[in-house]
DNA sequence: CGAATAATTGACCGAAATCAATACGGGTGG
DNA sequence: CCACCCGTATTGATTTCGGTCAATTATTCG
């Protein structure tokens, strides 16, 4: 079992993960590992930026901040994902990037990416298409709060941390860690802190699934997906992952796997 | 004047649009040209993609269909903007494309891309950001639905066709065409057609805009932007289309320029 | 000129917000 | 060790924005 700071970029998807070889690229290119506290804002808004950060464990935020002081998160990251790999494009971010709980990241020099870019043409691929995946996760997203109710909406994005953390071997039995208050969950679906509390509850007292403070125990995947109109296509998810991620009934356990697409 | 194809890409952005050399090169990649009646489906979700699409002249959407029957768009696009570039990745999408009203689109083969990628680095990386340009779009929806009210949202909304038109020197005076019926921006902003109905008609009434079947004309830029919470940061787009977007008193008429950056 | 599509308006309803109060839990400092 | 705080969770009462239902009036276009 490799503990590479790589090990979980592009994990169980359809597109392929890096290489070997790529992946002792993509590490030669970190300039810095660091551990950040939970609360740290990474990057704010509009700053200039020269790097990028690949997070490695725990979770980070991506949000905006509204006029009148309320946030809405646009993302929540998980180990693998590069969380400001856009900034490399945009040099600066249209909203703040922060930790959820306490966060190890690697630093990426964007002077490195240039020669990534330059000599690595399928490594350069791989990265772009991480954006991209990226925007099918906003995308989602938008439908999320634009299409669901408030369960519907709750359901959907467990659904989909879930399906996340299951392709990085970071859920099993439906269970996981998720350092979010209810607050939190209210800015990732629109809703407030009271109401997220009384659709919580009601997942609770129907028996779908459990959430705590920090927990997540989803005891009927496949309804939860219902309620939540999930599929979880979107996340170009390999074929074993997806159907965990559905509720499938599984064969083996596919997620603890390191196997490329 | 140039009437090329090409000549709306990354047009009047803070990222460097394609140089001369690169828009040959672009245009040699093109397969087709092609004119695509209202309403029509350019690529259904799930389908498999050998193609993008440039879209030169006319509007066109991305949309995603939930389950009950309703849609919801996820994108509006204009000229220059590449629908499903991100295809080039995915290979099949999360999304329908359709167009709104007439539109007037150039395929470009994957297969082209890939000679592309292979050969040319900037042009490579200017394709890159174009996809990372429309993440930050998406960001923007989502605070849009989550965040704000009825009237907000389809202010917003008016204030960012309103700037990326403008960007393309498709908007001046404030007023622009925009093919889009009542409904169609309740699918854009999440609200029903009656109801959309009632804030355009607010808007009509506080004298800020007027939109009409077709055609939008603002008369305090300025205001708008204050109701939408709209900044434009999010385009990218050079400091005198900024300006102009956001209401402020132009020197000249900038968005009429082809400078790039 | 009809038929279909789009826009408009009114009456009523309901999901989630808001307001308000209480309980919990864990860390700090005396 | 306990008292105190402060963030988090929980629950109830009330309000409101936008949805739903229903009907009428433009438009547009064969």
């Amino acid at each position: 079992m490799s503990t590479s700071v790589t090990r979980n970029v592009l994990r169980n998807r359809t597109l392929a993960g890096p290489t070997p070889a790529e992946r002792v690229i993509l590490e030669s290119a970190i300039s810095e590992i660091r551990v950040l506290p939970d609360g740290h804002i990474a990057v704010r808004q509009g700053e200039p930026i020269s790097v990028s950060t690949l997070l490695v464990e725990g979770f980070m935020t991506r949000h905006v901040d509204a006029a009148d002081g309320r946030r809405h998160l646009v993302a929540v990251h998980v180990p693998g994902d590069f969380v400001d790999l856009h900034a490399y494009a945009l040099k600066q971010l249209d909203h703040d990037v922060g930790t959820l709980g306490r966060a190890t990241v690697a630093i990426v020099p964007h002077a490195e990416l240039d020669k990534i870019e330059a000599r690595h043409r399928e490594l350069t691929r791989r990265l772009w298409f991480m954006t991209v995946l990226d925007a099918a996760l906003h995308r989602q997203w938008v439908y999320r709060v634009a299409s669901l109710n408030a369960v519907g909406r709750v359901a959907h994005f467990l659904c989909e941390m879930h399906a996340r953390l299951l392709a990085i071997g970071e859920a099993s039995e439906g269970a996981f860690d998720l350092p979010m208050t209810q607050v939190d969950i209210g800015e990732v679906c629109s809703l407030t802190n009271v109401h997220v509390n009384r659709v919580v509850r009601q997942l609770r007292e129907t028996g779908l699934c459990d959430v705590r403070s920090g927990r997540v125990e989803i005891h009927d995947v496949k309804a939860l997906a219902v309620l939540g109109q999930f599929r979880p296509d979107y996340l170009y998810l390999n074929a074993a992952t997806a159907a965990a991620a559905a509720g499938e009934p599984r064969k083996e356990s596919p997620w603890t796997g390191d196997e490329r697409s």
